[in-house]
DNA sequence: TCAACATTTTTGTGATCACAATAACCAAGG
DNA sequence: CCTTGGTTATTGTGATCACAAAAATGTTGA
């Protein structure tokens, strides 16, 4: 719980129709999300508000909103950080992605229209476009949009906010596991996926996705592995 | 988005060592879980504020926690009320709980020892008992128990958070189900998914909860059915 | 009787302040 | 040099206030 590390913030335009504690709460998630955050870093309220230029107000309400959705975590002491990953967690995080995306998937694929499925592999284009530059962030993001693209074609959608919630709790680490991944070989599950659609076979569209987070953290190939990543991670950055 | 109806809450004594914040949060919870609150219903800071002898802040932080899990829709206009159920949603959300919990079940499997599968038991002979009393309220809350120490055997659970807000959106309209399910005949898939653990069997416990949940949305047999039921829980109460 | 406008009230947002609890700091003693 | 004690600074919580936007109300016109 020190506060000796920095915080990298993207400080986006903070349009007017947008509330304070809106622009607050995005710019702190997308902080955690891309791991600019370390876990275990202690988060003040007066900090926050003097850094983002803002009175302690909208921060607070944007850490609890955070909070609330397991981003972020308040100790018994009301202190609030990003909560630190263990091996067993991250473990039980992916598992929980394959089974609600996998599921989220296949309760999407009756709504998928063509227009949808252009627009799919269009991200997909661009993701294998961008792959090149290794550089993670993008990649991350481009790769969620697909996901969220995939999932939202249900109209009738109510899981996309609890993946977002897993998204948000593996976000802080998968800065380190895209480190380790440029080197091994990445296979497209997306063109699975796609194909998957196109066929409208529902299990072949499950497997694609379950494969494709699997991938995610097949750089950890054993818990011990996993375990000193974590270990490096919470020792720097 | 009405202010007439009224809304009831179940006043807790407030312990010293809780704030404030949190004790209204778990009132107005409490209030949303078993439907004291119409869907459609406006809630205003300074209403609840009033009503709960507190001044506005803490309301204002328990709304939005209340709101990032779903439980509560923030409009447009910055309005909050209780969402609105639709079929598909309905539809939607248990389909949802039997894929999240099933794998939450399968997941603590391994770490139910005697004591906790004791505790289970003891849950269930506790519903049977209050079975016939009738009243939603208590067996809702002890179902929910059942479900809550079944899933937490994991001690890395990741989940149920994810599962406590899709209950907290099923929640206001359980109320009615339960009202039409008294009639029909109950078959306690507890007892089914208690053998199941007994067997050390993921795959029949995970049948087993799939179907205790799919028992308490039988009472649709229809969408149109449904729809009704729906239509009738929006007109009163 | 009903629609359109002007007025009043209520509302969410955000800022500021007081206060008790916690953490950080620093000095004296081992 | 490290631990222990008391002192200071910082923190989250919650209350109150100002303000602009929105809703409710009342009024006037057809």
């Amino acid at each position: 719980m020190d506060k000796n590390s920095p915080i990298e913030f993207t400080l986006a335009e903070r349009d007017a129709s947008v509330t304070i504690t809106q622009w607050v709460y995005a710019t702190l998630r997308h902080s955690v999300m891309y791991g600019k955050i370390l876990p275990g870093r202690a988060l003040t309220i007066r900090e926050l508000a003097k850094e983002l230029d803002v009175s302690p107000m909208p921060v607070r309400e944007a850490l609890r909103q955070l909070a609330a959705e397991n981003a972020l975590e308040i100790q018994g002491n009301r202190r609030v950080m990003v909560p630190k990953m263990t091996a067993m967690k991250f473990n039980e995080l992916c598992h929980a992605r394959m089974a609600i995306e996998s599921h989220a998937a296949e309760r999407a694929l009756p709504y998928i229209d063509d227009s949808r499925l252009q627009l799919l592999q269009q991200i997909d284009a661009q993701i294998d476009h961008t792959q090149i530059s290794g550089n993670h962030e993008p990649i991350s993001a481009l790769n969620q949009e697909f996901h969220r693209t995939l999932y939202n074609a249900n109209p009738h959608q109510v899981t996309l906010p609890l993946i977002e919630s897993l998204w948000l709790q593996l976000g802080p680490f998968m800065k380190l596991a895209s480190a380790h991944l440029e080197l091994s070989t990445q296979v497209d599950r997306h063109t699975e996926a796609l194909t998957a659609i196109e066929n409208r076979d529902g299990f072949a569209l499950q497997l694609a996705i379950k494969a494709d987070i699997r991938e995610g953290f097949n750089f950890a190939s054993t818990p011990e592995a996993l375990q000193r990543f974590i270990d490096e991670s919470n020792r720097h950055g």
